[in-house]
DNA sequence: ACCTGAACACCGTTCAAGT
DNA sequence: ACCTGAACACCGTTCAAGT
């Protein structure tokens, strides 16, 4: 029984496993052969190439040029490369101009990058069971937040619109960047086959059935974001009825 | 370059890797010492004792009394294990009865069902990232599909609301699941304080940061989930003013 | 400061062999 | 039909040693 040392690594310098709390250690002077940005940038090379479970210490290492064991000078753990590599493609969500085309219009485009972005990287949704801490994820939510808040969204609306916001993109990328395409097509086909076999006992799915074609993921996703982004502007308007100071509750 | 092989095991004898696609092959007869029943059930356990990572084969086959390789006479890759273990804990989300409370009362309770099952096996939420086609996910996805049918939501707006709820319950259950919480709360106490030293990059964050006490997720999720389902009955509404047999287009 | 090699304690899975 | 043991080809990570 030896189950209780849960918690991960117990780290160096900081005081927690994930990377980001953790302090720097050494500024890198001139650009070494081998750096944690060829690192980390090689590693989403390798898994938007071959996926998550093909990622290895040792082939990255090799992809590199150097041993497996090096890496670990420039990281702490395998962990450390996943929570870095997520971060990194989160700097291809563009955050939108400042004083833009209203609150509505600002938060559609960075959701919309964001999803395009989990897309893009299938591997990064099943990688989404990590805290976020990274500095461009950050910025991102630091963006949504400002926004909202600027909207009018107070006080527990806030948190509940944020959280709203990014659980229904990150579940809509989990499903799709995870359900069968591509090579994987005849699971879809199978899965499909199976459904109509077993019509007795599941009549709707056989007949409605999720196996959508692929254009139906992009409107379903639009709709719920569109219901989202409804429920919010109830949720200012309802508050600006009561005055537009009261903000407390 | 040996990269072209990205779809995994090829199946025996059916057409995909995935367990549920495959035909049973055997019908148990009289309940042997060891069973695919008993390997989901024990799986499950460790699961919920220590964690994804930690299930293993061997640890597995441990806990059984029996030697790792006998685990493959039942079972054909650890995968499978993965996928029966999620289904397993899907039979602990309650279906509600038939002609109960109308439709939203039918969905939101099996909604929260569902994100109560997820919650109590924090692990299932990272596993959601493999399609879920168990009988018991697809008996759910049945009652869900078949309520909002019943609701009157048609056509293109049905697979959106059937995805935009499960995309919901997943994202939120991931994150939740996820989030640092008991053991790794110190985790949580450093992401805040590193949110609040940083503070001139995210002023927004820092002050309403996304790091919330536990009561708030439950808030959060009601509130969101009102959001969608005011959304799914917005359209029924515009529906119904069409003409209620306009379901068409 | 950075890289290497050997080594440790594991993995998932196969397969011939037993009963 | 079911279980076992030995074996293969891997893992992540540590650490003494090199430059």
């Amino acid at each position: 029984m030896e189950a209780s040392e849960a918690g991960r690594g117990t780290g160096g310098s900081g005081t927690a496993g994930q990377v980001w709390l953790r302090t720097p250690a050494r500024a890198g002077r001139a650009a070494p052969p081998l750096t944690r940005e060829r690192i980390v940038e090689e590693a989403v090379a390798l898994l938007d190439a071959e996926g998550a479970d093909r990622l290895t210490m040792r082939r990255l290492a090799e992809r590199l040029g150097t041993g497996s064991t090096t890496l670990y000078w420039h990281v702490k753990t395998k962990d450390d490369v996943l929570d870095l590599a997520l971060d990194a493609i989160f700097a291809e969500v563009e955050i939108p101009p400042e004083g833009g085309q209203g609150w509505r219009a600002g938060i559609t485009a960075l959701i919309n990058g964001w999803r395009a972005v989990l897309l893009r990287h299938p591997w990064s949704a099943a990688l989404l069971s990590r805290p976020m801490l990274g500095p461009n994820v950050l910025a991102r939510s630091e963006f949504l937040y400002a926004t909202l808040l600027e909207a009018g969204v107070t006080g527990p609306g806030l948190t509940a619109a944020a959280y709203g916001l990014s659980n229904y993109v990150i579940g809509s990328g989990l499903m799709q960047a995870t359900w069968p395409t591509g090579a994987e097509r005849e699971v879809r086909r199978a899965a499909r086959e199976y459904l109509h076999a077993n019509r007795e006992r599941y009549p709707v799915l056989a007949a409605h059935g999720p196996l959508v074609a692929d254009d139906d993921w992009e409107t379903g996703f639009a709709l719920g974001l569109t219901w989202i982004l409804d429920g919010i502007e109830a949720g200012i308007a309802r508050a600006d009825e009561r005055g537009p100071m009261s903000a407390g509750r």
